[in-house]
DNA sequence: TGAAGATACGGAGGCTGCCTCCGCTTAACA
DNA sequence: TGTTAAGCGGAGGCAGCCTCCGTATCTTCA
């Protein structure tokens, strides 16, 4: 909608000039401050009014959005690509590594995309389903493959990942996300069938429930 | 220290029951409305000055570490009495699962141990090495049984569980824990000798530094 | 090119919460 | 019961959030 021929006047010079000065501020104060930062530092920091701000970014998380969505949509291109690659299991978890590089250059980019988790807010429901489907793709490839256990969803990887992600700001997180990313990936995959220890059933869950 | 003989003059009666008094309602309010509670709104609820509470406890991360202490501490004395299990992987991952059961019950509690680790504060200081603490004993105890890799720190495996629990106000958030940690225990077996595939040590780092 | 009208600007101002400071109150002690 | 240290409470200064509206600027059309 919006579409319609109706003849709609050209966005005002000043108006898309600010909108983009704001959203470079905004990244750079994000990014030092924390997703907590003063949104009228942000304001002053593009030469602003926080009136403009709030007109073209009537909440944070609005902002939070506008300046984190492409990210999110590199991190799902890069799951594309590596859809090619040969071990499908080694592919996943290329991608989580490059994910905590990719958190680890963006300081700000962590705490939007956890901010984005809790609360249900825009930016969840894009980045979300962006990212789920980037790791579904990779996670059916190896689960069809034979290597994978299948009653782990794309959800949960995604959990899983931001969970190891969630001490980013410790000194060394990236080592430790690292490393617990790669236990994790190596308890996805299937058990050597002859060697596993049947384990009791109380609390695998019969199945991730899985998009249809 | 404290201890000194000087006559030291018995603690107002107003004193300990006003501070009882806020730590009570700041449970309340805390558990609420989460860790960004307001802190006048603990005073007026504790039916004090807001001075009070501040003489009481100076910065918000004391209040929260009074009211979380006792919680850390009953946790931390669950890894004790799961030091006699049998298995020790079950043992750990018993602890693991009833840690998901804490937080789910105190629904406070999670943002204090998450606002812990992450900010430099002073219940950081004593939560996470009091858990690092427990979980190390459940943790050296499966590895010395040759079950459990060795290249995992208790820190390590400590952040892992907070990153699992990080989703803690998702919907369903506590199956899926619960399925996650399985999935990261999994990965710590130490994989069947003849079987495993050897992996390029690129990421798998030497082995993670460990309090001497 | 210039006038008209739509659109956007910016910051004052009201609100809430943080935290400090200090005059008053009250409990402990002799 | 008087003295005095300890504690109380809330006023007040500060900062950030967000709204509202008079003013400035841009686009359009003649």
């Amino acid at each position: 909608m919006d579409d319609h021929t109706d003849q709609t006047r050209k966005p005002r010079a000043d108006a898309v000039r600010n909108r983009e000065r704001v959203l470079e501020a905004a990244k750079l104060v994000f990014n030092a401050g924390g997703p907590e930062a003063s949104l009228e530092a942000v304001a002053k920091r593009a030469g602003v009014g926080i009136g403009t701000l709030y007109r073209h970014f009537p909440t944070r998380e609005a902002l939070f959005e506008a300046v984190y969505r492409r990210e999110v949509e590199q991190l799902s291109e890069l799951a594309e690509q590596l859809k090619n690659a040969k071990d499908p299991i080694e592919a996943l978890r290329r991608w989580l590594h490059s994910g905590v590089e990719f958190v680890a250059t963006k300081k700000g980019m962590m705490a939007a995309l956890a901010l984005a988790v809790q609360s249900g807010s825009e930016l969840h429901a894009f980045s979300f389903e962006r990212l789920t489907k980037a790791i579904g793709s990779l996670l059916n490839r190896a689960v069809a493959a034979g290597e994978m256990r299948a009653d782990i969803s794309p959800e949960d990887l995604l959990r899983a990942f931001f969970g190891m992600c969630y001490v980013h700001d410790q000194p060394g997180w990236q080592a430790t996300a690292l490393r617990l990313l790669d236990v994790f990936v190596a308890g996805l995959r299937v058990p050597p069938p002859g060697k596993a220890k049947a384990r009791s059933s109380k609390t695998t869950k019969p199945a991730a429930k899985r998009k249809p």
